[in-house]
DNA sequence: CTTAAGCGGAGAGATTTTCTCCGCCTGTCA
DNA sequence: TGACAGGCGGAGAAAATCTCTCCGCTTAAG
């Protein structure tokens, strides 16, 4: 493969991570193209269609996310720094974000189950660690772990984007975040006084640590949900 | 104005809340009506344009907020047991992180700027009691509160919304947000180890707590950042 | 029972999005 | 250095989506 082309390949890549984390994974394909600034025609060349696109985001994703687990545990003797570390370095690279957008649009097959569980692994090797050393509580689950990822290194909703310019603010919100799962941190008493209005029944089992599982099956399913999406 | 007509009215701004929520504030008005069960002409007779629906929610929603939180303060005689009540009910209610989607499409006349003045006293109140309490961690500002609610409140993407069915998961999570801004909670240093890749240097001061006029200065222009949106 | 306000939906027109084709440019290898 | 295969950007046709209006039937209110 020629030089410029991998050039492209990549800057079309990141492009579209950035893209689809922000407006979905139904954004225009044409957005994509637009930021990563090349020609329609080289990125359907490349990606002969949507899904080849998100297929192979989602597989460099994984594997990266596998890699960099690998690394922080090997960087960090302490347990809780290493997942700190991992934590960190997969918001600095927009991954578990851009994943579970992307994951439920794709037939999940065998090499993505793969990637998908090397990832899992590494990361729950972290998670288990940080627990067993008593330097995390117990009653989190790998799916609060990632949950808590997703929702905290997203790109804010429009205009507030710029105040993530340059990561500062979502390293510092993640640092908030995890300093909720010491040991030391106060919990609270879950009380379900809720509210009179959102529904008080509880759809997930709100009492336990969150699977991984739990949220995978629930990435397995389209639109299935709601009223029409 | 007869029922039936308050009943849609109702409908149709309980609708476009979701749906500008998960899909930003130039999501197609057709989704707000499929979602809402009426018929387009229902939509467009009540609200001529997209202005004029948009501006209406986010009145409501300011007005709501504020009386959520005064009701949460006289509710609970304990300051940070007032913060999280209310911080549990505005994501009930899907508001704050609607409010900061919202608030970048609207000119921001005297009206708006009452409500939200008024809403954001009552909230900065419950911070400051919680905190001069010592209940609270003290490099905490109003932006982070509302960044924090706005992250963890957001409904999941895609697929994984079907998660937070009947709020349990959301409520969880924030409860494990609140426990990282409790004072026993240890802090870390920022470190600022970050990884290669991501811009080491801090765009929003990394540092202190970020302020509410912080998040307001940020939403107030549209889409100047970034290389064209 | 009367009546006017309200409702849902069909669909015209405008806009956006997808994807192809083609002429020019640029790495790569001899 | 020169030749050329492979790559590139962009114009633009075809399809899909979105906005908003108009109209005949339904229903709340008096």
């Amino acid at each position: 493969m020629r030089a410029d082309a991998e050039r492209s390949r990549r800057r079309i890549l990141e492009a579209a991570c950035e893209v689809f984390l922000e407006r979905g994974p139904d954004a225009p394909l044409d957005a994509v193209v637009r930021r990563a600034g090349v020609g329609p025609g080289t990125l359907y060349r490349r990606f002969p269609d949507r899904e080849a696109l998100v297929r192979a985001l989602v597989t460099d994703l994984l594997t990266r996310l596998a890699e960099a687990a690998d690394r922080a545990r090997e960087a960090e003797a302490d347990p809780y720094r290493a997942l700190r570390r991992f934590v960190h370095a997969a918001a600095d690279l927009r991954m578990g974000a851009a994943i579970v957008v992307l994951l439920e649009r794709l037939v999940v097959d065998e090499e993505l189950v793969a990637a998908r569980t090397g990832a899992v692994a590494a990361v729950e090797e972290l998670l288990r660690a940080a627990q067993e050393a008593g330097q995390l509580r117990t009653d989190i689950g790998m799916g609060d772990l990632v949950l808590l990822c997703v929702r905290v290194s997203r790109p804010l909703p429009g205009g507030l984007a710029v105040l993530d310019a340059g990561g500062a603010l979502v390293h510092r919100h993640l640092d908030l975040a995890l300093a909720g799962l010491r040991p030391g941190a106060a919990v609270e008493e879950s009380a379900e006084e809720s509210g009179g209005k959102a529904g008080a029944e509880a759809g997930a089992e709100a009492g336990g640590p969150l699977t991984f599982d739990q949220v995978i099956a629930a990435a397995g399913r389209p639109g299935e949900p709601g009223p029409a999406e």
